[in-house]
RNA sequence: GCCCAGGUAGCUCAGUUGGUAGAGCACGUGACUGAAAAUCACGGUGUCGGCGGUUCGAUUCCGUCCCUGGGCA
């Protein structure tokens, strides 16, 4: 099994990223996993090269390598590549990423104007990309992306299966996730996760359940407000998953519609088996 | 029982000198090229508590009833 999941690459979000446990580990060897300090961020990119290796390191071995997991651009990213733009130099991000959207949209508006005009002035991150990318290496983003690499589509059987339950029932799953969450065990996770003092803005401080519980621990929310948030959260990221899995993948990737629950996943598994068999 | 305040969107509320109403959040739809559990865009979804009255026209004014909160007994 190999993670394909943004949140769960991170070491210290066991629970609150709802990995697997270590029951469902020990049934077959389990790759990308919690392996990533949260102090080092991972990029799509990143997840990607690892993702090729993994991949490797399971057919060296003989096995079926299965990727899981809902981050679209990561798995967008192995399969079709990325632009190859070099590593940013860190004081350029670290200089961009302190200032507020405004502030880099006038730059941008200057540095690459073409990347400006087709940008909304809100969108913080792709505004502070594309900004950092020009500086950084001199070339405007647009032109990086002209080309693509390190995709292996065209080197790998692919048998895509895309889950897309039905709204009602992915809603109150994700409700009694959250409330998992919330138990002992996610509160202790979050309270230590915070008293490692890292930067807020890195992706494992933004998880879905860290901000919640982290203000439900400095008493700004009561526990059952925390509770609603992030279940509120659970489901706005939810949708957004089922818009991107719905419309980006391929029209010829098969969609899953069933629930999930009391022989779905044996069903999924069926559907896969039956594919990979012709 | 009496007095006061309030009843407007799923929630918290604004507003209409009488011409059927709008913010935030929620919710819905979508975008997505190195932070993606991120970031962003678009959309108002409503017996304006009920019933009567005045009026060309009432969510708005009047009466009455109901409900909620507070106070006095």
């Amino acid at each position: 099994m190999i993670n394909a999941d943004s949140a769960q690459v991170y070491a210290d979000l066991r629970i609150i990223s709802a990995r697997p446990t270590r029951e469902d580990e020990a049934r077959a060897p389990h790759l990308l996993y919690g392996y990533r300090d949260p102090a080092q961020p991972c990029s799509a990119a990143d997840w990607a090269a690892d993702a090729r290796a993994a991949i490797a390191e399971a057919q060296a071995a003989g096995r079926l390598p299965i990727l899981a997991g809902g981050t679209g651009l990561y798995i967008r990213t192995l399969l079709d590549g990325i632009a190859p733009v070099p590593e940013i130099d860190p004081a350029i991000r670290a200089a961009v990423r302190s200032f507020s959207v405004l502030h880099n949209y006038a730059a941008l508006e200057q540095e690459d104007p073409e990347a400006a005009a087709r940008l909304r002035p809100s969108d913080s991150t792709r505004v502070a990309r594309a900004l950092e990318v020009v500086r950084s290496t001199g070339r405007r983003l647009a032109d990086w992306q002209k080309e693509r690499s390190g995709g292996i589509k065209g080197e790998v059987e692919l048998v895509p299966l895309v889950l897309l339950p039905p709204r009602e029932w992915l809603y109150e799953r994700c409700d009694g996730r959250f409330e998992q969450m919330m138990s002992d065990e996610g509160i202790a996770e979050v309270r230590s996760l915070l008293a490692r003092g890292l930067n807020p803005l890195l992706p494992a401080m933004r998880a879905i359940g860290v901000r919640e519980i982290a203000a439900f621990l400095g008493g700004e929310l009561t526990r059952a407000e925390a509770l609603a948030a992030g279940r509120t959260a659970t489901r706005q990221y939810a949708k957004r998953q089922y818009t991107w899995f719905s419309r980006q993948p391929p029209a010829d990737w098969p969609r899953f519609t069933e629930p999930l629950d009391c022989g779905g996943p044996a069903n999924a598994l069926a559907e896969i088996h039956a594919r990979l068999s012709r």
